[in-house]
DNA sequence: CACGGACCGTTGAAAATGTCAACTATTCAT
DNA sequence: ATGAATAGTTGACATTTTCAACGGTCCGTG
């Protein structure tokens, strides 16, 4: 609420409202846009505080959650669904392989391809810091429902997924 | 597409399912914090590319909307809400104000801060902008009812703006 | 079978963003 | 009046993004 307009009228000056509060009522508390990058940022500020424990980031997280998952994609797959350039999935994977997190297989079926798959070790740190990730989903969504979280995600979903 | 799901199929492994469709499945498909990431992804691309045409992209018309609501930021402000650091709002406006959308005025309340105002021609170019950012915003939302358009801006707005 | 065009992963460079510390001018509490 | 804190700015540095090029592999066609 602007409270400016509880008064007569700003001259050149209104009460300046405390902090950013005041944003929050303009057009862009409206753009959903807006706030996608807003709460993306930071859901994802939180998430990386919580993984770095497990020394990783959400961007890692996610190479190895889909290597936990037996789901085997290729570097490709991988690039395409977490929407990275290809290059910056080697690097990713560079690092996790390193780590013995994770292991490159030639795709049998297509030898140019790397399929990737965890190993024991990125299995359990995986369902570590899986715990850590949820932890703080539920820390974020305190105050909304189980049914109303679910129909976000739905919501993402659709977003995230068009088609 | 895989043309190894035409055959019968290898051993260990489960169907591979063609490109990046069966990841959406995968845990990841259902962690909220990525599902913001890849949400806010595409729809950040597609604001910038309608953008675009203004001269603008999705930084530069956050600004330019919050100057053209009379919200009168302090550069701080701006900062603050849109999660930027301060030398990087800087830039945002330096950029602007060249080219006549906005301009700095000495809050006359504390002349250390900058209050941000735009031009009747920022004005202008905004109200064109936002026509544009709308028609995306509406149609990455096509698939959705205005009612859970409007339950997915609240649900985003409780995460962007905690407390 | 051999060719050409497309695709996979990789590398390296260039551009854009993000982060941080230092500095000036100003405010504010004491 | 003085010192601590704050607004904006600058410049340095790290991280992330984007792109073009290259070797190896696949596939359709002749």
């Amino acid at each position: 609420m602007k409270l400016a307009t509880i008064f007569g009228m700003p001259r050149p000056e209104k009460l300046r409202s405390a902090g950013t509060d005041g944003l929050r009522d303009s057009v862009l508390g409206r753009d959903l846009s807006f706030l996608l990058v807003r709460a993306n940022a930071l859901t994802l500020a939180a998430a990386n505080a919580a993984l770095a424990e497990h020394g990783l980031k959400a961007r890692s997280y996610s190479v190895l959650a889909l290597a936990a998952d037996d789901a085997r994609p290729t570097q490709r797959e991988l690039a395409e669904f977490l929407r990275l350039d290809p290059s910056q999935v080697v690097a990713l994977i560079d690092d996790l392989e390193k780590r013995r997190l994770v292991e490159r297989r030639i795709d049998p079926a297509d030898r140019r391809a790397n399929v990737l798959i965890a190993t024991d070790e990125g299995r359990a740190l995986f369902a570590r810091a899986q715990d850590s990730a949820r932890a703080v989903e539920l820390g974020l969504l305190a105050a909304v429902t189980p049914e109303e979280h679910e129909r976000l995600a739905h919501l993402l979903r659709l977003l995230a997924f068009p088609g």
